[in-house]
DNA sequence: GCATTTTTGAGGGACGTACCTCATGCTTGC
DNA sequence: GCAAGCATGAGGTACGTCCCTCAAAAATGC
């Protein structure tokens, strides 16, 4: 009726406590014949190790350390939420988080922050920059401590981490290339680009993504160059100005990151909001009202509360040194549109 | 350093452990003054529950009965999958699930299986099956024995149902209908619509959502009347060769239930196939492919993993008459085309 | 066959919580 | 001010696992 326990094993196997606590927990001493009795008696009665319970035996607590930049934006708020969140529910697994926000700007700070962290009591970090010389060099001093390190939202791929949490900007400029050039009617049309800046890596490849499948599969679509607003919406406002006065025509406009609220009060200056196929990333107050208001047609988001559980569980196996179910910690590129909105969070 | 726990609180209200016990559970004999000043000081602390530990000490097992027709559709596999997944995970919280199947097309016979259950040793039960009399009285009696019950994939609205794990499949044929409309052009055009069975709820609302956000959004697109196919792939291919030959210039057709397969087919057979916009429900092996081989522009579906887990968590949280998180309940409408396709599971 | 090493058994304390009993202190009302 | 009742304290056992120690048994080497 109830599920079996050690104390069924050592019975069921005709051996003590003891040797199946042995075997169970990989500790020396016992003879492959024992193991083999311990493990088909496991096999026979169906037994699965209590974790909970476990657990709370090993007393194990895990610290995590999370960083992530100290921008103002809709999104970083909305990852801050997530996070809370997960951790509030990982609290049952004895799982801790520390949330630590750096200069936006500044990888030095964040570096020295990271070289400041208490090694000994932190079972993992998890963050949230991009990837330069001197952030590589953090990392890698990290690991050098023995600490798992896992890349989040922006991987880290030329960095010793273990992990990266997050989709494929590649793939997700694909995506919202597709659905742009669908939305287009696969006819002519020109194609705005604005971007915050496209030194980071992010925008980069999501242009990337984008323009590879605009050439192949929309040729008649002409994308235009980026515009980069470095967050400013003043600058977003001038440049999208300047542009639709020399290209009155832009039936599509991709916003590979923020910008939204900025972008349609131009368009409403123009007469255009609503006219224009608007597809950007990442489902935030901003967009989800853009998208309700028909501002936007599509949003291609993550979710960020899978996002944050699995950091957090990527964190978890890595300090066990267990491996990861990379089925259950693949992300997935999701679509929003207005019809599949997912009711807010609150 | 490491959590606060029962003991912390006593010392730090000042009363015993046996009072912090009595206050946690709720349990009578506590002046209000006292469950204030224990109160305070779980705030002060910021105590969490061990919920492992507190389910350890319970001692409590759950067993949750799940009912699927016995249909040999991908759709179940996957589900069923799905659903092992799940339960190998919740093991860590106490939960046991047990597989049962019943005769898809005889409700009679699974009222005869949710009658005999040994509602004593069961926790809750979770269905998915078409609401009819037979259904709902048997529903009704299990809740009468106290039994929480579940509706999964298909809704039960007028049971009385404790919960529906699922997607809302109006929105979900809303969504359809806005990606058809938009694929199209939003110019002319003929859409086909074939079903498993007009009787199925699913259907239903699916074609309803689908017809709402035709006609408001895309008058110039006609949509033809539902072909049905009763789940036969023979059927599928001649009442689709009959509709091309009455109407060859079909630019989209939406499958509200199985049978890609036979309609790839049937397409191929008229050179169609890629050329016509095909958009369809859940994604399964089959539809994975059909996808990756551009013979399905968009799939409109659930993600299998989530309903699993959350069926279980909500059927725990009933069994323990807790509040359930619908926030963190709530499926989303997926929308995959070939460029979002997440990796295959196994 | 004896000493040595390896394997096994027996037992206990700990983790954080639930739930139980019994005793004692403290409030009440009268 | 005294009995009755209520509120609290003290202490114990249990859940399933981990991890430790010590002793006893079995296998091994020579």
């Amino acid at each position: 009726m109830t599920r079996p326990t050690v104390n069924d094993i050592a019975r069921e196997a005709g051996v003590s406590l003891a040797t199946v606590d042995r075997v169970l927990n990989a500790r020396p001493g016992v003879r492959d014949k024992t193991i083999h009795a311990v493990n088909d008696a496991i096999r026979r009665l169906g037994y699965v190790r209590d974790v909970a319970a476990a657990n709370l035996a090993r007393g194990r607590d895990y610290r995590m350390a999370i960083f992530l930049p100290d921008t103002e934006s809709q999104f970083v708020q909305t990852l801050i939420d997530a996070l809370q969140e997960a951790a509030a529910g990982a609290a049952t697994a004895r799982v801790g988080m520390e949330l630590h926000r750096f200069p936006a700007e500044d990888m030095h700070a964040l570096a020295a922050q990271l070289a400041a962290l208490p090694a000994r009591d932190l079972s993992g970090v998890a963050l949230m920059a991009p990837e330069t010389p001197v952030v590589r060099d953090a990392v890698k001093a990290l690991r050098a401590k023995g600490l798992p390190v896992v890349a989040i939202v922006s991987d880290l791929p030329n960095t010793e981490r273990d992990h990266y949490v997050g989709i494929d900007a590649q793939a997700s400029g694909r995506t919202a290339g597709v659905l742009m050039g669908r939305f287009l009617g696969g006819a002519r049309g020109r194609v705005m680009v604005i971007a915050n800046s496209m030194h980071l890596r992010e925008s980069i490849e999501r242009r990337r993504g984008f323009d590879e499948v605009m050439q192949r599969n929309f040729p008649g679509i002409e994308v235009l160059q980026s515009l980069e607003t470095h967050g400013q919406p003043a600058t977003l406002r001038q440049a999208v100005r300047q542009m639709l006065a020399h290209a009155p025509d832009v039936t599509g406009i991709y916003l590979l990151g923020s910008g939204h609220r900025a972008l349609a009060a131009v368009l409403s200056e123009f007469g255009l909001l609503g006219r224009v196929t608007v597809i950007g990333h990442e489902l935030t107050p901003h967009t989800r009202q853009a998208l309700e208001s028909g501002h936007m047609d599509a949003v291609i988001t993550q979710n960020l509360g899978h996002l944050a559980r699995s950091a957090l569980r990527v964190l978890r196996a890595k300090a066990d040194r267990q491996p990861i179910d990379e089925s259950q910690e693949t992300l997935r590129i999701e679509i929003v549109i207005r019809e599949n909105l997912p009711p807010a969070t609150a």
